[in-house]
DNA sequence: ATAGGGTTAG
C-alpha cells in the first residue's frame, strides 16, 4: 500500500505523511522512498530519516549505502558500511555491489581489496552480482590481473562479467587482449560487448578496423542492433578533419536508422562537426539541444576556440554562466586559450581567480593554459609563479614556459628552464628545442643557439624539422653568419620552403650582402615558384644599391602573382572588453577619435626626429 | 533492491 502511494506522491508533505505512517508501523525504509526524498531534498535528509528508524533492516542499510554511492558520496557509503559492521548488522549479497562501485577509483582500491576479503568471510564469493561488481571495480582501478582472477574463479559468468572485463582491457589500452576475450566469450555477445570492442579500436585510431567491426556487428548472427552509445564511439573516433567523411556517414546512419539522439550523442555530433570545421552545423545542433549540460557547453566552446573564433567562444562562455552552468577545468582551459589569442588579460586573471575560489584542480593542463595566457599577455612574472607552483610538470608544460619566455625576449631564462627539465629527468622533444632556439633567436644568443641545435641532434637524437631550420637560419643570419646559414639550408634533408629563403634574404638586407642575395635569387628563380615575399625583399635589396632594372623586374613578378596578404588584425582589451582593429578599419564606435590620436602621436614622433622606414614596405 | 559500453582540455 505504501509503495503505491509513494510512486504517485509528488511533494514533500505527502512524503512526510507516508513517512510518519511507516515509522508508526515500524516498517523498513524502502529505496524508492529514500530516492524520492533525495529527488525532493538531499541525501542528508534521507540520512536523517534513516537515523530515525528504530531498527533498520537489511533493506534499509543497503538502500542508504547505495544512495550514497549513486549520488556521488562514496566515502559516506563506506563509513556507513563500517557503522553497520560495528553495530553487528550482517551485510547481505545486496550490500556489496554499491560498495565496490564506491571503491572504483585508483585511490580507493586498497579499501576495495579489504572489502573483497569480507565477501569471502561472509560467504558471498559465489554470488554472480557480487563477482560482477568486483570485476568492474578492479577494471576501473586498472588492476586487470585481479579482475581476471575473479572472472576465472567465479562458478558461473554471464554477459555482464565478460563485457566488464573486455571494456576493462580496452580502458587500459590492451586491445589485443580485448580481442582475444571477445573471441572466447562463452555467452551471447550483445550490443555492449560489440560496442566495447569497437570503442577500443576507435581509441587506438584504427578507424578502418573499427568500421569493419561495426559492419560485422550488423551482419553477425548475434542479432545486435547498434544504439546511441555505439554511435558515440564511432563519432568520437573521427577526431581529425580527414575523418570528416566518416563522421558525416555516421551522422547519416543515425538519421536513417532513427537512433535516439541523447544528450551525449548530440554532444558527440557537435564535437565531430566542429572538428570538421563546420561550426555552423555544430551551433545549430547545440541550439536544438534541449538537455544542454556542462559537456555540451564545453564542446561548442572548444569548437570556436579551435577555429580561432575567440570572441564567439568568450560570448558563449558568458552565456553559459547566465544559464547557471558552472565552468569546470575543461571550460577554463578553453577560455584561457581564447584569452591568449585575444590578449584578454583581465578575463584571464578572472579565470585564474575563479579556479582557486572554486577548488578546481590546477593540473598540468590548466597550468599550461595559464602560463600560455600570461606570457601571451606579456605577464612573464605571473606565468612563472604558476609554473613554479605546479607539481609533476610534464614536457608540454615545460615547453609552454620555454616558448613563453622565448617570445618575451628572455632567451637565457628559457635555456635555464631547459636545464631544469633535464635535471628533473623530463626528456625534451622537438617542441622544446623550437622554444629554446626561438629564445636564442629573439635574444641574439647565436652561440648558444648553435650549441642547442647540435645537442638536439647529437644528445637527443631528434631530427630537426623545417621550423627548427628556419629558426637557425634566422638566428645565424641576424648574427651575420650568412654563409653558415646558407650552407645549413643546402645541407638540409628537407627541401627549403619560401619562408626560410625570405628569412635569409632579410638577413642579407640587414647586413647589406648583395652577393649572397644574388646567389639566393638564382636558386629561388630556378626553383618552382618564388613567393611574393621573397620578390619584395629582393626588390628592396636591389633598390638600396640602385639596381633599378632588377627592382622593376621583381615588382613585375609580384604584380603577376597578385596574391593578397590577409589583413593584419590586432586586439586590445580595455576594462574587460575586447576591441578589435583591422588595417584601415572604421568599424569601431570611436574610430574617428582613435585616428585623431594616432595622427597626433605620429606627428609628435616626427617632431622628435622619427623617420618611418619604408624600405621594408612595398606594393 | 544489487552488475556491463559512451561525450568536453595542451
Amino acid at each position: 500500500m505504501f509503495l503505491n502511494l509513494l510512486r504517485s506522491s509528488g511533494n514533500l508533505t505527502q512524503i512526510s505523511q507516508i513517512h510518519a505512517q511507516i515509522i508508526v508501523n515500524g516498517l523498513a525504509l524502502h529505496t524508492q522512498f529514500l530516492s524520492k526524498l533525495i529527488e525532493l531534498q538531499s541525501v542528508d535528509y534521507a540520512r536523517a530519516v534513516f537515523n530515525q528508524l528504530p531498527s533498520p533492516t537489511d533493506y534499509s542499510w543497503n538502500s542508504m549505502i547505495r544512495l550514497y554511492t549513486v549520488n556521488g558520496f562514496p566515502q559516506h557509503s563506506l563509513s556507513l558500511y563500517s557503522e553497520m559492521l560495528k553495530k553487528d548488522h550482517k551485510p547481505s549479497n545486496f550490500t556489496y555491489p554499491s560498495l565496490f562501485k564506491a571503491c572504483s577509483t585508483r585511490s580507493s582500491i586498497e579499501k576495495g581489496k579489504q572489502i573483497h576479503a569480507h565477501v569471502v568471510k561472509f560467504g558471498f564469493q559465489y554470488d554472480l552480482f557480487v563477482n560482477n561488481s568486483l570485476i568492474d571495480m578492479y577494471c576501473k582501478c586498472s588492476c586487470m590481473k585481479s579482475a581476471q582472477v575473479v572472472l576465472d574463479e567465479m562458478p558461473e559468468s554471464d554477459e555482464v562479467s565478460w563485457n566488464s572485463i573486455i571494456s576493462g582491457y580496452v580502458r587500459v589500452g590492451e586491445i589485443e587482449k580485448a580481442r582475444v576475450l571477445f573471441g572466447e566469450v562463452p555467452v551471447k555477445r550483445n550490443v555492449v560487448c560489440w560496442t566495447s570492442l569497437i570503442n577500443g579500436h576507435g581509441r587506438k585510431g584504427k578507424l578502418n578496423e573499427m568500421f569493419r567491426l561495426f559492419l560485422q556487428m550488423l551482419v553477425s548472427g548475434d542479432d545486435v542492433e547498434p544504439n546511441s552509445t555505439t554511435m558515440v564511439c564511432l563519432l568520437s573516433a573521427c577526431s581529425s578533419p580527414s575523418d570528416c567523411k566518416l563522421g558525416n556517414w555516421v551522422s547519416l546512419f543515425i538519421d536513417v536508422n532513427q537512433i535516439p539522439v541523447t544528450t551525449i550523442l548530440s554532444t558527440a555530433l557537435i564535437d565531430m562537426n566542429s572538428r570538421c570545421g563546420d561550426l555552423d552545423k555544430a551551433q545549430r545542433l547545440f541550439d536544438g539541444l534541449s538537455g544542454k549540460n556542462l559537456v555540451s557547453w564545453n564542446a561548442i566552446i572548444t569548437g570556436y576556440v579551435q577555429t580561432a573564433r575567440f570572441e564567439e567562444a568568450v560570448r558563449l562562455f558568458d552565456l553559459m554562466q547566465t544559464h547557471s552552468v558552472k565552468p569546470n577545468e575543461i571550460t577554463v582551459v578553453n577560455v584561457l586559450s581564447a584569452c591568449s589569442g585575444l590578449g584578454a588579460l583581465e578575463l584571464g586573471k578572472r579565470l585564474h581567480i575563479y579556479l582557486g575560489r572554486n577548488g578546481l584542480d590546477l593540473n598540468v593542463i590548466v597550468a599550461a593554459a595559464l602560463v600560455d595566457m600570461y606570457t601571451k599577455c606579456g605577464r612573464v612574472t605571473d606565468a612563472c609563479l604558476v609554473f613554479v607552483k605546479t607539481p609533476n610538470k610534464d614536457v608540454a608544460l615545460y615547453n609552454t614556459m620555454i616558448l613563453g619566455l622565448a617570445y618575451n625576449g628572455h632567451g637565457s631564462e628559457s635555456l635555464a628552464v631547459l636545464a631544469e627539465m633535464e635535471r628533473n629527468g623530463t626528456r625534451p622533444n622537438d617542441m622544446t628545442f623550437l622554444g629554446v632556439l626561438s629564445g636564442c633567436n629573439h635574444s641574439g644568443l647565436a652561440e648558444e643557439g648553435r650549441y642547442m641545435f647540435s645537442d638536439m641532434v647529437k644528445k637527443y637524437g631528434l631530427s630537426p624539422k623545417i621550423e627548427h631550420y628556419s629558426c637557425m637560419v634566422d638566428l645565424l643570419g641576424r648574427a651575420g653568419y650568412l654563409y653558415e646559414a646558407f650552407e645549413l639550408i643546402q645541407n638540409m634533408e628537407i627541401s627549403p620552403d619560401s619562408f626560410i629563403w625570405s628569412s635569409l634574404l632579410s638577413s642579407c638586407r640587414i647586413h647589406r650582402n648583395i652577393e649572397l642575395a644574388d646567389e639566393i635569387a638564382a636558386v629561388i628563380m630556378s626553383s618552382q615558384n618564388p613567393n611574393s615575399g621573397s620578390c619584395i625583399l629582393l626588390s628592396n635589396i636591389y633598390a638600396s644599391v640602385g639596381r633599378w632594372k632588377d627592382v622593376i623586374r621583381m615588382r613585375k613578378l609580384v604584380k603577376e602573382k597578385g596574391d593578397k596578404k590577409p589583413l593584419g588584425v590586432s586586439w586590445i582589451e580595455l576594462n574587460g572588453s575586447v576591441h578589435k582593429f583591422v588595417v584601415e578599419d572604421v568599424q569601431h564606435l570611436q574610430s574617428k577619435e582613435i585616428y585623431e590620436i594616432h595622427k597626433f602621436l605620429t606627428d609628435q614622433l616626427k617632431a622628435e626626429g622619427y623617420v618611418p622606414t619604408f624600405d621594408c614596405v612595398s606594393s
